[in-house]
RNA sequence: GGGCGAGUGGCGGAAUUGGUAUACGCGGUGGACUUAAAAUCCGCUUCCCUUGCCGGAUUAUGGGUUCAAGUCCCAUCUCGCCCACCA
């Protein structure tokens, strides 16, 4: 008898699929197609964790489920190369992260070989490759010529040492968090895709999407509509107006003070003699604290400028202050105070004492603070609007506003456009160039891509440019016959992954990133799946859809039909795996330990529902490997065990095995299919089951196990096709009804399964047993549930 | 502070529509096989009382609806995630 060896076993398969290539997808198929993806993994130095291995494993189970029930299937591969990690290394060694790239790519492609992924191979993409950086590069000029991609000034954090541009989180006191040295700020211009203009198109399409409602809530919180109106006012003894956005205008006549941001243009036109000088000492510390410090810090704080504003449903005076509760990049960077309805505004106004001015009136049934009421109710003090309710008449306030010329309905995200320029020399190149004028000129198409010279330092310097910039010979470029120089920026690497699920579609097109008849065959893709990037690319990439639909070059409006949002998988100890506390499981060492890229795989597929985060436990495994060995001894072990008919129970077990794990695969519970298997296999062990029995077990294992279900259905001279149930095979002979006296299991009756069709049949059945009897004991029964569906009796008694 | 989700044995988890709570696996434990060990196979394994049966308790806590609640409702506690001075 020979012994289950999965290396052997796989590496025969896997030699078998390189030569046979079964997984390649054929475009245009008159077939119902079933396009599914894993978000494509970064190529890091170290190889493919076990994260990898759960996140390929959930899409390969689903993969060849639906091969297996003969759908034209695209399952594609390819690497998110671009990134700070090559270009660190780079630095440090002086070897171009081009050759480090390939190297790596080399090493996942191997690793994901030898876990026996159903790849299409032949549509493997790369985005550092100069095929596809160019596509991404005409993909930005698209965007250019419609004005969706556009230069702007922006502010940004600038570290003197590191000499890179740092995010507002990399900045602690005023110090970067790497070094420790103090940071400036430094005004840059920067490149930008407006994707605040789809931003409505983007939230309202969120509630349709098949997506995690985790998911779909951060999108909604991050592109954060609110609508309102912005409302002028005037500035005493001066032809200044301040535009303020406010969403509660039915609060207009509670205004009592306007508050602007430290950055706010007109402030220091507000300012006079006797405030200037504290105003301006106000701004610079305001300026020099991160935004995180200024959120940090909720004491308000804040200066009066001097000036006041007129409020003019009231004619009021208000003080106008400067505040760093208020933000330049929200609105218009100033706000109408409204101390007796908003907590912030109530706070400052106690703190400096200024006036408070109740405009709503709290209803009588509201347990909400009484001094600060932000909620619904009656205006009052309010002129014309008075005992009208706030929440109906806002709409009819914004009109009046209007109509007086004060103001505008306004909605405002907290969704800013992207920035996409980066000072590093590892991204695909932004295709512009400027004359000696200094004017933007996109390169043309015809000279794309813009290639990534091999240099020979990587470091950048503290110019403010990536070190593509010490390249006077790359710089310099003709462009419609005129010497211009070219932009050093790179792209920021979510732009690459912004379209790369269409070039899979038609991965090799030298004239077009991609041919739309192709991609509108296999896209939108049914099934995405990944644990990462939940906002940025799932954002990024639903705005390129809308904007290339808008074009014409897609036909659909929405990227990914279904969203599977993987959860980590966390060493035994629940702590992130990382290499410094040298807890990580490397997936290459399980499979060649011995236990195989079977085990593995069903193993983490096993581990507990796919969507939670989950504890890797090197004992566990062990019983996956049991069970796929008890699986191998049924078909290769002991054939006299193996009788031409099942035994009926068997043969009932089989087809609720088949309806369990197909229901299971369906609603992608992963865990319980497999569990479903291993009872079933423990179900055979028992009893008298044929090699039909063997053939199922090896068609529904082969999502799981495709290794091991191959060379059994070899073995068994059987086809991979996914099998079928009946619901007349589910009935059993005989039923075991439970029994309910006053609510608690008082007995099991077998009952033949033909009596249980009638109620009353099955009741008087279960009525004339000696057990149930015995419970009743005599007394009045009062009521009597019988549920048949469920197979069970509730009686009340008295 | 706001929003969302979760809490089930020693552990990971199952229970899909309100209907047998604890499937499956790990760990533990007893046995078979073996000179022995490993491997394999067969039992037992929520807790309490009990030799066993019978019985009782149990899905974070407390209440409620129902013939019936892990599942629905209310309150409380704990944990997780997201947002957060966004006007």
């Amino acid at each position: 008898m020979s012994r289950y060896n999965p290396n052997e076993i796989e590496t025969k398969w896997q030699a078998r699929w390189e030569e046979e290539k079964p997984f390649a997808a054929v475009d245009n198929e008159d077939k119902p197609k079933m396009y599914l993806a894993e978000m494509f993994p970064y190529p890091s130095g170290a190889g493919l964790h076990v994260g990898h291995v759960r996140n390929f494993s959930i899409v390969d189970a689903l993969t060849r489920f639906y091969m297996q029930n003969e759908l034209n299937v695209l399952r594609p591969f390819g690497y998110d190369t671009f990134g700070l990690p090559a270009e660190n290394y780079a630095i440090k060694t002086g070897i171009p992260p081009q050759e480090v790239t390939i190297e790596n790519i080399d090493n996942f492609r191997r690793q994901a070989k030898r876990l026996g992924f159903a790849i299409d191979w032949s549509r493997e993409i790369s985005t550092s490759d100069p095929e596809y950086y160019k596509w991404t590069q005409w993909c930005f000029l698209q965007l250019y010529k419609k004005d969706l991609a556009y230069q702007a000034e922006s502010y940004q954090w600038w570290c003197p040492v590191d000499q890179t541009v740092l995010a507002n989180e990399q900045v602690e006191n005023g110090h970067c968090w790497r070094c420790g040295s103090e940071v400036e700020k430094k005004k840059m211009k920067q490149w930008f895709f407006r994707i605040t203009a789809y931003a409505d198109e983007l939230l309202d399409e969120i509630d349709a999407l098949d997506w995690p409602e985790k998911i779909k809530v951060m999108q909604k919180n991050w592109i954060g509509r609110s609508e309102g109106a912005e409302v002028e006012f005037g500035v005493k003894a001066s032809d200044e107006k301040i535009g303020v956005f406010t969403t509660r205008p039915d609060t207009l006549f509670g205004a009592t003070f306007l508050v602007l941001a430290p950055e706010h243009p007109l402030v220091s036109k507000l300012v006079n003699d006797d405030t200037r000088r504290k105003v301006d000492q106000y701004r610079g510390e305001a300026m020099k604290k991160s935004e995180i410090e200024r959120q940090e810090n909720k004491e308000k704080t804040g200066v009066f400028t001097g000036s006041y504003a007129i409020n003019p449903a009231t004619g009021a005076e208000m003080p106008i202050w400067v505040a760093d509760y208020v933000l330049m990049g929200y609105g218009s960077g100033a706000i109408m105070a409204v101390p007796a309805h908003d907590e912030r505004d109530y706070e400052f106004a106690g703190k400096f004492e200024l006036p408070i001015i109740k405009v709503i009136e709290k209803p009588e049934n509201s347990n909400d603070d009484e001094a600060c009421y932000s909620g619904e109710g009656k205006l009052v003090n309010s002129g014309v609007f008075n005992g009208r309710q706030s929440s109906e008449v806002r709409e009819e306030m914004v009109a009046w506003i209007e109509g007086q010329g004060w103001g505008e309905k306004k909605v405002t995200y907290r969704m800013r456009d992207w920035l996409i320029s980066r000072q590093r020399y590892w991204g695909a190149p932004i295709p512009i160039a400027y004359d000696k004028d200094g004017k933007v000129h996109a390169i043309p198409e015809d000279q794309l891509p813009v290639v990534l010279p091999v240099i020979d330092d990587y470091t950048p310097d503290n110019s403010g440019k990536s070190a593509l910039a010490k390249h006077p010979e790359w710089t310099k470029v003709m462009v419609n016959g005129e010497e211009m120089t070219r932009e050093t920026d790179t792209m920021d690497g979510y732009a690459c992954s912004s379209w790369y699920l269409w070039r899979y579609c038609d991965p090799h097109n030298k004239y077009q990133a991609w041919d739309p008849k192709k991609v509108n065959y296999w896209a939108p893709t049914d099934i995405y799946c990944g644990g990462d990037h939940a906002v940025a690319h799932l954002l990024y990439i639903r705005f390129w859809t809308k904007f290339f639909a808008d074009e014409g070059l897609l036909d659909f409006r929405e990227p990914v039909k279904k969203l599977l949002y993987n959860g980590y998988i966390n060493a035994l100890d629940g702590k992130k795996m990382s290499k410094s506390k040298g807890n990580v499981i490397d997936p290459l060492d399980i499979v060649n330990q011995g236990y195989g890229a079977d085990t593995l795989r069903t193993y983490e597929l096993f581990i507990g529902p796919y969507e939670l985060d989950a504890a890797w436990d090197t004992k566990a495994i062990g019983g996956v490997y049991r069970f796929l060995n008890r699986c191998y001894n049924l078909a290769f072990g002991d054939d006299t065990k193996c009788y031409k008919i099942s035994a009926r129970a068997v043969e009932v077990m089989r087809y609720k095995t088949i309806k369990k794990v197909t229901e299971d695969l369906r609603r992608n519970s992963f865990n319980t299919a497999v569990a479903a298997l291993m009872e079933y296999v423990n179900g055979l062990y028992k009893d008298e089951y044929s090699s039909e029995d063997l053939i199922v077990l090896a068609k529904l294992m082969k999502p799981f196990a495709p290794h091991l279900a191959c060379e059994i259905l070899e073995k068994l001279e059987a086809n991979d096709v996914w099998p079928e149930w009946d619901e007349k095979y589910l009935v059993e002979e005989m039923v075991e009804i439970v029994v309910q006296v006053n609510g608690k299991l008082r007995a099991r009756v077998d009952v033949a399964a033909e009596k249980t069709k009638d109620v009353k049949e099955l009741e008087a059945v279960v009525m004339a047993d000696e057990k149930v009897k015995a419970q009743v004991g005599g007394k009045e029964v009062l009521k009597v549930i019988v549920v048949p569906r469920k197979r069970l009796v509730s009686l009340v008694v008295k």
